[in-house]
DNA sequence: CTAAACTTTCAAAAAATATTGAAAGTTTTA
DNA sequence: TAAAACTTTCAATATTTTTTGAAAGTTTAG
């Protein structure tokens, strides 16, 4: 197989998986050409390499950068900006479990929270309601400690976890 | 608070999230209202209390099953089809993620087989194309395996092994 | 069998989302 | 300081996704 065909599919592979995680298509595919970039790329490069226009090459790696997962680096003697990504897919993986915590996670723990005030009653829809609702809870709570966790931890001690055995 | 203040805001963010997960929103929230329903829901309830039309409650019903989140009931003496949620948090978790692993991992998993029979060279471009196609496929296995550990697990072994001590 | 009750399908319309490109803004060089 | 080089913004446009509703299909009761 020729590197270009290759690439194409890591590039069409990486923007589907994004699309059907709620992540703009353009976003993962420009994250997924720096990512076998052997160095930072241009706007210009990424427009090119990608069949996109500045604004939309501009806006996307803003929000990669906002992610955390994509730096902006500066060359000497050069006056564009060049991008790169975040290498280390276990790094990669932390910051994008960490953001969506933040961002999806939390405010429906809040949500939780705030719904477990419901007028007390002793009718069938509120008490469903407030039994679901908080094993919702205390469930997310759990996931949420599991997600700090992985942000916190080492790779091979967390993986390391799930092939050894019980007790 | 009153109940239909908290269902309101409970329905809303649930919509929210799936469609931060890529879940069309009627799907999410048709998922909240039968979670939270303490009896199976007609199709004529579920449009009339999400303010859909047929259509689209019927084809994100089907979706639901599909996933196999939802469940079609049949009631005796009542000729239209009634349905309820997957109520057990735990287990309705262990089905979106084994769904997702299927629909989404899997074919990355596969192309990054693929594309690892890339013809060798010692161009920067197929080294680092290589570098990084190899790590992101190691850590992809990790968490297919991670997530098929998941699948099966007991709830209480699974959360436990992240609040137990390292060693 | 047949008509009423109910479900499914799908083309058309609406809504949401993504993209463009050019103007405005900023920084750097000379 | 002027203008070239580069970046950002955003209204207009294009594309994609979702929703609708009515027609077609299916099942059940009588």
């Amino acid at each position: 197989m020729k590197l270009e065909e290759a690439r194409e599919q890591f590039i069409q592979a990486w923007g589907t998986l994004g699309s059907s995680w709620g992540i703009n298509k353009a976003m993962a595919q420009i994250q997924a050409i720096l990512l076998i970039a052997p160095e930072p790329l241009s706007t210009e490069e990424i427009m090119e390499q990608l069949n996109i226009s500045r604004g939309n090459a501009n806006m996307n790696i803003r929000a990669l950068i906002d992610w955390g997962i994509v730096h902006k680096v500066y060359k000497t003697g050069e006056r564009k900006d060049f991008f790169t990504s975040e290498k280390d897919i276990w790094e990669l993986a932390r910051r994008v479990a960490t953001e969506r915590k933040r961002r999806e996670l939390d405010p429906v723990l809040k949500m939780l929270q705030q719904v477990s005030k419901v007028d007390d009653s002793s009718s069938r829809e509120v008490k469903e309601f407030k039994k679901i609702t908080a094993s919702i809870e205390k469930f997310g709570h759990k996931a949420a400690s599991t997600l700090d966790m992985f942000a916190k931890a080492d790779q091979h001690w967390f993986f390391g976890l799930f092939t050894r055995k019980k007790r």
